[in-house]
DNA sequence: TAATACTACTTGTATTATGCAAGTGCTTAT
DNA sequence: ATAAGCACTTGCATAATACAAGTAGTATTA
């Protein structure tokens, strides 16, 4: 990998965040965080679509580098590092809440996303709707419980 | 460019969602259509982006098999071909406006993208958070107005 | 305490996607 | 009739990604 490229702020909004999430596996590992309450590599490496290491190693680096997570080792187990959303990586959860309340639309045959949102899979689009403050709320606060 | 991927219904909905659209130069295209009123082959190369010829082309393809967008015969000059966006397209705003509204907070120097919404770039972000629907429904009016 | 396994990576190579320059075919203006 | 505009397509160099294997530090097991 080349060195992450420095973000720039003279670009419009849309670039300038495309340029920092706007690809297939970032978006893939904020997923897992925010609707999986996934924190390590490995657990990332789990999911269906099959990220490889060295991609996986390459988009947290880079995704570090932008603030969106921090690393922070294991006290638990110093072999392990804990990835977590910062502020401004939390603030991401609008747009990934679109593209499900999107997608709930249009793909006539949906597989349920939000796993941690558990007991709510089939009001799931009216709370996208009627109650997105504690739905994001809701997210925010399940992630980190090791669900 | 190998034949567009069959929508697979079975994934989860970010999946869905990026299998469609999760790539820079599509959003970068969506953007130009949403916020510039770009409707021409000819006008998405001019983007500061700089796309390619055979990626935009490539991507406008996809998009039209996803019917995202629309492809039409321009009865004023033949030699050319409008692309407006379906209904499944125009629910993309919401997407394209959290990422602006996130950019806005982030970029430290950001560029005004919402160059459609004339006369209004300083209180963006209040009509972002506080008149999103009246927003929506200026950009989806404004945008085939030849601006 | 030595050997095995776990965890988070890195490295090398084949495959795929992208960027760039040039060309093609149809339409329109001169 | 000729040239210019427009939307592409094609070929090739370069860059990104996928896949398999290897490495180094920590934890577990015998």
């Amino acid at each position: 990998m080349r060195k992450p490229e420095v973000t720039n702020s003279n670009t419009c909004p849309i670039a300038y965040a495309l340029g920092i999430f706007g690809d297939k596996w970032s978006l893939i590992i904020l997923r897992d965080i925010f609707f999986k309450g996934k924190m390590y590599f490995g657990e990332f490496l789990d999911s269906p679509e099959k990220i490889s290491t060295n991609i996986l190693a390459s988009r947290l680096l880079k995704m570090e580098a932008e603030s969106i997570i921090s690393k922070t080792q294991d006290t638990q187990n110093l072999s392990k590092y804990i990835y977590r959303l910062t502020h401004k990586g939390k603030d991401l959860l609008p747009v990934l809440l679109d593209m499900v309340e999107w997608s709930v639309k249009y793909n006539p045959q949906p597989g349920i996303s939000s796993d941690i949102i558990k007991g709510a899979p089939e009001n799931l689009l009216t709370r996208l709707r009627k109650e997105r403050e504690i739905l994001i709320n809701d997210i925010l606060v399940n992630m980190n419980k090791n669900v």
